[in-house]
DNA sequence: GAAGCGGCTGGG
DNA sequence: CCCAGCCGCTTC
């Protein structure tokens, strides 16, 4: 996996391929490398990542580090004695070190050195400037009480009286008026009543992980020796496709056919097969939405328009595996029932069943992978996992496999108006809409000597994407918005789907954050999801909940619903036809708006 | 080339 | 909460 290194103070960035087993010494040497050993030498780089101090011993996983992130990069102070000879002789006597101890002869101390010895001009400057201090709240008049340079609770500047400084906030206190009184003055650090926290709250600076409480430390992980996780197997999702929710069947919006991704993880982030590492993506009650011909199963037979696909189960994962052979029957349950269910006809456990019209069976994505290549070449992606559009299931069985097992088998026939991307026609779609495999950056970054990386880098042109006549003239209508759509037109995106995310960042809800449903357009250009207003009328009162534009000249509040934006509707719905569900009938319109108010009750 | 193994996600 | 799952890697 892949993470990051920043120093913002420096406007210095690294990227560093990392394992989970990698030490926190041997991660300080790496970013040390990375950044410049001059500028970044390790015994002075301090790693923060989630609010901790990362510290050596401990490993990447440990501290539950993630694929992508980020770790924050500072730099230490110097050790006092490292300060140079000629700077303070006062400030220097008081060390308890002898300051020629740790100056070794090395040029990146003596440079260390010379730095430093301005950062020491600078903070006597400093202290310099506190003995002038003036205090631009009373002006250094001597009768005013006042909160900012006298006692921080009474204001009271009377120099008799026993104060003490808070090490925090520095801000003065009198002795007498702490509660309870303070009687000495104390030898330790102390802090202030607004200054002091819960030690629950407090993340303290350089504080060991408690390991023995954590759930990491049970895993089997812990004591495993192998140096795992260098791969993009075990690292999360970072986007997630919400341009059609999961259940969606048919084409993903902005993703057509042809888009490839060289790993499964960044097909999963298109939205158009969700699991990680399932081949079929569905639930048994909805019906299978998605699969991914991968080299699973060897006599699966693929013809490009038609293919036969394995269902899944059957193999004994015990011992934490993902895959195994067959070692028993496959049942028609789960993910195998879920591919039944898209077929045209009664789901049958016992025979399989054929549809009656395989046409009317669902839409399934399907997505080849290069493991393809092992058993059927002709159709397999070179490099990757690539969508091949639409198929539907003409019939299922069960038969016994080469296993000896017996296996679900499904018969699937394409049924896309999109040319297939081994066609002729496939291929100019693809030269023409410029798709090129998704790899991620940091696969670039690191193996730039690498084919993947400098093969798509190479063809690499820019083109800006048209939106098609009907849509120009949809988005004219809808003047209410004229605004938001110059932004979406002016956005530079070069694909259809960069175009539908530059729509979804202009008419995103300020208050769900998503694509606004069942849009209200206000009369300060705002969009809101009509439930979503509705709600924020309830809390705030008739004003757009992004600006607090008064909205009650504009908007009747017993009649939101009635000010959906249609033009918008219609416009969006261009580019995704499910935009606010199915329905584009007026009476299954007003049926779900009734829906979204009911909320209300 | 095969075995072995992990985190992650979504379903149940 | 637990478990299934046609991944992507290291190790042998």
């Amino acid at each position: 996996m892949y993470i990051k290194a920043k120093a913002p103070s420096f406007n210095k960035e690294a990227t560093i391929q990392v394992t989970p087993k990698l030490d926190i010494a041997d991660l300080r040497s790496l970013i040390s490398q990375e950044l410049g050993t001059k500028e970044f030498p390790i015994n002075r780089l301090r790693l923060l990542y989630s609010g901790k101090q990362l510290e050596d011993g401990l490993n990447v996983h440990q501290y539950d580090i993630k694929h992508e992130h980020t770790i924050l990069v500072t730099l230490k102070a110097l050790p006092f004695a490292e300060f140079s000879l000629d700077a303070s002789t006062e400030l220097a006597s008081t060390s308890q070190e002898p300051i020629i101890a740790s100056s070794s002869s090395s040029a990146v101390e003596n440079k260390n050195a010379a730095s430093t010895g301005e950062d020491l001009q600078n903070a006597i400057q400093v202290i310099e400037e506190e003995e002038e201090y003036f205090c631009n709240k009373c002006k250094n008049k001597a009768e005013k009480k006042c909160k900012d340079c006298g006692c921080h609770l009474c204001g009271g500047k009377d120099d008799d009286e026993h104060t003490v400084v808070c090490d925090e906030c520095n801000y003065v206190y009198h002795w007498k008026c702490l509660d309870p009184v303070m009687t000495e003055l104390p030898t330790d650090n102390w802090f202030c009543e607004d200054c002091t926290h819960d030690d629950k709250e407090v993340v303290t600076a350089g504080k060991k992980l408690d390991l023995s409480k954590s759930k990491k430390s049970k895993m089997p992980s812990a004591t495993q020796q192998k140096n795992w996780g260098g791969g993009m197997a075990c690292v999360g999702r970072r986007k997630e496709c919400t341009i059609v929710s999961k259940d969606h069947k048919g084409k993903i919006p902005g993703v057509p056919v042809g888009s490839s991704w060289l790993y499964r993880i960044h097909c999963a982030e298109s939205g158009v097969h969700r699991p990680h590492i399932a081949g079929i993506a569905g639930t048994s009650q909805i019906g299978a939405v998605s699969i991914v011909l991968g080299g699973g199963y060897p006599e699966d037979e693929d013809n490009g328009e038609e293919f036969t696909y394995t269902g899944s189960g059957g193999r004994d994962l015990s011992g934490n595996k993902r895959t195994a052979k067959q070692t028993s029957d496959q049942v028609l349950t789960s993910y195998n029932l879920a591919l039944a269910r898209t077929c045209n006809a009664p789901v049958d456990d016992d025979n399989g069943a054929t549809a009656k019209n395989w046409k009317k069976s669902h839409p399934i994505r399907v997505v080849r992978g290069e493991k393809l290549k092992k058993h059927s070449p002709k159709y397999a992606p070179e490099q990757g996992y690539r969508y091949d559009g639409v198929y539907k299931l003409v019939k299922y069985w069960k038969e016994t496999g080469s296993t000896g097992f017996l296996v679900w088998r499904f018969l699937m026939r394409r049924d896309d108006p999109e040319p297939a991307p081994w066609t002729k026609e496939g291929k100019r779609q693809i030269q023409e809409l410029g798709l090129e495999m998704y790899v991620p950056d940091t696969k670039h970054k690191l193996d730039e000597s690498s084919s993947v990386a400098s093969s798509s880098k190479a063809k690499k042109v820019k083109t800006q994407y048209t939106p098609s006549k009907e849509l120009k003239s949809l988005i004219k209508q809808d003047k209410r918005n004229k605004r938001a759509w110059k932004l979406v037109l002016e956005s530079e995106s070069s694909t259809e789907l960069q175009f539908i995310e530059a729509i979804q960042r202009e008419f995103c809800c300020p208050i769900c954050q998503e694509l606004a449903k069942l849009p209200i357009t206000t009369e300060c250009e705002h969009n809101i999801c009509a439930s979503c207003l509705v709600h924020s009328i309830k809390c705030i009162g008739l004003f757009c909940p992004s600006c607090r534009h008064d909205l009650k000249e504009s908007l009747n509040e017993k009649e939101v619903n009635k000010d959906v934006n249609e033009e918008l509707v219609n416009a969006i719905r261009v580019l995704i036809p499910e935009y606010e569900g199915p329905s584009s009938t007026k009476a299954t319109k007003t049926t779900k708006i009734k829906k979204v108010f009911a909320i209300k009750e």
